[in-house]
DNA sequence: ATGCGGTCTATACCTAGGTGTAGAGTCAAG
DNA sequence: CTTGACTCTACACCTAGGTATAGACCGCAT
């Protein structure tokens, strides 16, 4: 009901920054589908189809493997209908997210106390190794 | 100046639930060396790496590969020395861990909607199809 | 001194997620 | 009605990150 224009594959490609066959290679695996098929066999996708493959590269960057990513698409077109799966799906995923964004926060706690360690380092110049040697001790035990 | 205790490859691999070929194919890749090997051979590990490997892990499921996870660890042990190295790699780091936080908060944000939508739709049972529809596609296009 | 579990190296194999290639069909422009 | 760019299917190949297997060695308890 919107994006009535449609564009061939090479196009998609080509603004989402991927391969051509990873195109194909997502329409095998149900995750990408051309919208309809032209009688020649070309595919034909709506421009959105460009915003789903760039979610697909990001949600690939954060970790999530290419069913769960499917997952996330299939939480909108086919819910219609049956909610109560969608809920439940969408709290699994939800959960799933925020215990990323934790581990992520950890990390970044970590390396922030490592920068401004080492800022103090360089202003308070050539500490006393042994002192030195306790703090990145420290740290090591909090970042693994 | 900890740990004095070493212990084999086989107790490392069972306390941090992977594969002891992981953990060889972790010394190949220079990613987690043994703190000695026996004169027979036999690798020798502080029971540290049982935190290593897990971070190994968890930073894997948060999307890194593991040549930048080396990266992570290697922020540590030999920054003695090397200051404004260690800034300079831990700064690019934070960075890419607060862009993966921000991408994850906006995944977060729209499960939620699509949650709290879902739960609408329970209460007021069979919104019109209409509604329905327009409501889907909002959320497509942010979640995309 | 021997049996048994743990470990060694080397090499082969596996899965996920693509990427490349061949040979043929499509289609708009000239 | 041909040419060049684009696309099709089918199939082979590639990389990262492991995992399995074979054949030999280690080391402790019986």
């Amino acid at each position: 009901m919107v994006q009535k224009e449609l564009v061939q594959i090479g196009e998609i490609a080509k603004l989402a920054g991927v391969n051509i066959q990873t195109l194909r290679y997502y329409e095998r695996r149900n995750i990408l589908r051309p919208s309809s098929k032209k009688a020649s066999g070309f595919r034909l996708y709506s421009k959105d189809a460009v915003k789903t493959v760039k979610f697909i590269k990001r949600a690939q960057e954060l970790g999530f493997k290419l069913d769960e990513i499917k997952e996330f698409i299939n939480l909108r077109a086919p819910s219609v209908g049956r909610c109560n799966q969608v809920l439940k799906r969408a709290s699994e995923k939800l959960g799933d997210v925020q215990e990323k964004i934790n581990q992520l926060k950890s990390i970044e706690k970590t390396l922030k106390k490592l920068i401004s360690n080492c800022r103090q380092n360089k202003t308070s110049q050539q500490l006393i190794e042994g002192q030195q040697e306790a703090k990145w001790g420290q740290l090591e035990r909090q970042i693994l």
